[in-house]
DNA sequence: GTAATACAATTGACTAGTCAACTATTGTTT
DNA sequence: AAACAATAGTTGACTAGTCAATTGTATTAC
């Protein structure tokens, strides 16, 4: 590892424009934010969770999931309602509307993301998809 | 590319975390923000600019320019003058008080990077390197 | 059984970005 | 020369995240 500190500044330069463009057009196309996407998306493949699970998942802070649920509450995407072997905490669960939207979004979600990567190889898809992991893990422990 | 769109996601989703933990661990480590710390750099390599030319080096908003040159002169890192030849023009100069901050955080700033990357060979950074500016070509060329 | 502690969710104040509306200056048309 | 259009910068209102403080509930300790 002894490539210049400045092309490796550079990437995460890069990763933020990424991150940002993506984000932003994700939305424009499917109607949906990414996150709140993700979020619709573990309840239905994972079934109903508490708060602090969907934060687990997700990985952004607790008052930003709340935030986020009390947006996907009001256009009843989700149902919260409190745990009643414990108060503390809130079961959140998606709703068949919110099924629907995340079924509707679906073709536009595949056209996004195949655009996107339409010049790479599956060599590259899972190069980038190693590369990454292995980045991520380092913030996870490096971080804590 | 036949990979599955949900992995692609995936990858999406770690870049997200990534960025958020590098940028906020960038600003504890040295001391100053990466988008301020990259407006100064620039400055220094490519001397006195004016605002338009700082936004397309950077690629954010020009009111995020505005403002965090706001900052950087409050701080005294950098000068603001119109320029007298064409006075819509703001000409932005990086100090030497911003010059030595620069040189400050130089060190955290090596060992930061290199702590992120210390398990990646030389191979595997160029092969993200590659793998990230195609991406942003993708994303420059889709997303105008 | 009460006090202290821990936990889940919420709220407020903050940062960094976006877009759209505005101001001031410059350049162009007629 | 006056009107109009284009350009550079600023400001306000918004989104999505952060952290810290608060509230309410459950658990533990004595």
């Amino acid at each position: 590892m002894q490539q210049s500190c400045e092309e490796i500044k550079h990437i995460f330069l890069m990763l933020k424009n990424i991150d940002r463009q993506v984000t932003q057009n994700f939305e424009k196309r499917t109607g949906i934010s990414l996150t709140r996407y993700e979020m619709l998306h573990t309840l239905l493949t994972k079934g109903q969770l508490s708060q602090i699970e969907l934060q687990q998942f997700l990985k952004i802070d607790q008052a930003a999931i709340t935030r986020h649920l009390k947006i996907l509450e009001e256009k009843s995407f989700v149902i919260r309602t409190r745990n009643k072997q414990n108060n503390r905490e809130v079961i959140v669960q998606i709703t068949d509307t919110g099924k629907s939207v995340l079924g509707d979004c679906d073709l536009d979600r595949k056209q996004f993301f195949d655009e996107m990567f339409n010049n790479f190889t599956d060599q590259d898809i899972k190069h980038l998809q190693l590369l990454v992991r292995k980045l991520k893990d380092n913030t996870e422990l490096k971080f804590i």
